[in-house]
DNA sequence: TGAAATCCATATCTACAAAATATGTCTTCC
DNA sequence: GGAAGACATATTTTGTAGATATGGATTTCA
């Protein structure tokens, strides 16, 4: 590896270009003598004589253009990666890979934050994923993810930092045709549905949603009759369009209309609760990381006050 | 212009590469706190964090894997420049334009030179022009050309070596039905030929010639009848060929094999010689010229050996 | 759980090399 | 022919990279 310094590169081109020493050395902010002795140093390193000296200053040899020439570009590469690990480090450039569940990507903070933070770092190459929770986590955790929105998972995984965002509260999905929907009550008491069969999101896809409504039930003094569980959460509206059971969902997916499904509030069930997560690896080292990171607990901040459905 | 010193990146390599800030150290043949100590100031330099800093050792940021591939391209093409500059020094690479006259590109020792330095410097590009010696002369003072192999201009130019490399003696072509030519002489007197019309190439394109010519015949005692000047020594001959009279050109000029033509010694005129000069600026700052005038003068010292014609 | 080991950070001192100062040498120009 | 201009050389000063010694945090193993 070549040990030849910038420093001497840096005056070889003052001198260069000024063809002169004097001048050089006055540009560079230095004496002329120790100019002279470097120049000669550089000389002597390269083994190449680089300038020839007239009574009226120095002219480049052929070597010393071709140097003139490399030294520019090396000094714009230098430049250039500078400016880039600068770029990355600040969360300008770089890439990013963030998932989210499905019932995240419906929630309208996520593509909120999305398109902000594709604003704020349009150079920032991205990737996005949607999985269910447990598959996220690991993801993150393989590293395959930066970072994804996600809902309670079973454990804090080890070297992952899991932040809560936002909590909504969950909602009960109803047949148009069933009893309470036909009701135009402000809502319905979850004991009220102890007889209904249940359709219920499967519980390795959606480990919180599932313990957190089984717990609630319970609370209520009953046990869910789950007659059927899906893959995702949109795939219990299609059961419950159909006329199978009720859901229970979490507010944001009211949004979803679908033929033959109604919303309803639940009345007093506290801990039936959805909380949407942002999780990454506690040592990350992404700007574009830090930068989605803070964009989505600003905009969680905005999202907070307006009180939704 | 950036200030960051190359020996920061060759220190931020290793420890990039180790991951191991103690290991990277003995690698560099250092202590491990002054590494410790100049990988922060490049992060300061930087204002960018490049490593975090592990139990286990430094693991880089995104930033810092930026950084290394940067830095390794940065190094690579510093030493690329190293050899580069080297090697136009050395006359390796570079370029090199090269002239000659007629008359020269007519001498097997010409031809000779330019083989042998392409094979010594096949990666210099090479450009070759054929032009009087006057023009020569002047296209090398003006930096068109990087040297010439010339006949005897007027002066010796401001800023221009002109080298005598070889001394050729000058011979008289006739036309085949001469009487001189029928004659199985060995060689003809200068005085002999006082009678016949010559033909001459016109002096501002070979002024060395001309005036050799016009001085060595005064000498024998004669003033020759000039009945046609021509633009270069092969067309001379074409007019001897022709029977239009006699011409004097070098002595390599008999490998020319006309019909018609017939070459013979000139006896007792010592002062007709036509020198071989190689011309190039005196300030010259070519790697690749340095070789040619090496390779013409080792050539020429071979050359001198054997006698010719 | 405590001791040893590992690894990086901090503090202080040393040494080398880059830069400043002073002077010399060679051209050029008036 | 003397003065000015330009680079080279000699000597001293100074800034900083590196060495030494130590500290602090974490992990590993007994």
């Amino acid at each position: 590896m070549s040990s030849i310094d910038l420093r001497l590169l840096r005056y070889f081109i003052a001198v260069a270009e000024e063809a002169h020493l004097t001048k050089a050395a006055q540009r560079l902010g230095i004496q002329q003598p120790p100019l002279s002795q470097q120049i000669r140093v550089l000389e002597n390193e390269l083994g190449v004589t680089l300038f020839t000296r007239l009574p009226r200053g120095m002219a480049l040899t052929e070597a010393g253009h071709m140097l003139l020439d490399e030294a520019r570009g090396i000094f714009a590469r230098l430049d250039s990666a500078v400016a880039g690990v600068r770029g990355v480090a600040r969360g300008e450039l770089g890439h990013l890979a963030v998932g989210f569940t499905e019932s995240a990507s419906l929630h309208p903070f996520v593509p909120r934050v999305l398109r902000a933070f594709r604003e704020a770092a349009p150079d920032v190459g991205f990737a996005v994923e949607e999985n269910n929770t447990p598959d996220l986590v690991q993801a993150i955790h393989d590293k395959r993810l930066d970072a994804a929105f996600i809902r309670s998972p079973i454990s804090n995984v080890e070297g992952l930092v899991i932040e809560t965002l936002l909590v909504e509260e969950m909602i009960v999905a109803l047949p148009a045709a069933h009893r309470l929907a036909r009701a135009r009550s402000k809502g319905v008491a979850l004991a009220a549905l102890a007889q209904d069969p249940f359709i219920l999101i499967h519980r390795p896809n959606g480990p919180g949603f599932y313990d957190t409504i089984i717990s609630a039930c319970q609370a209520a003094g009953f046990c869910p009759n789950v007659i059927q569980e899906t893959h995702k959460n949109l795939s219990t509206l299609s059961l419950v369009a159909a006329g199978l059971g009720v859901s229970i969902i979490p507010a944001s997916m009211h949004h979803v209309e679908i033929e033959g499904v109604v919303y309803r509030r639940i009345c007093g069930a506290p801990a039936l609760r959805a909380p949407l997560h942002l999780a990454w690896r506690s040592v990350h080292t992404s700007g574009a990381l830090a930068r989605l990171i803070a964009l989505a607990r600003a905009l969680a901040e905005d999202y907070q006050k307006p009180a939704r459905f």
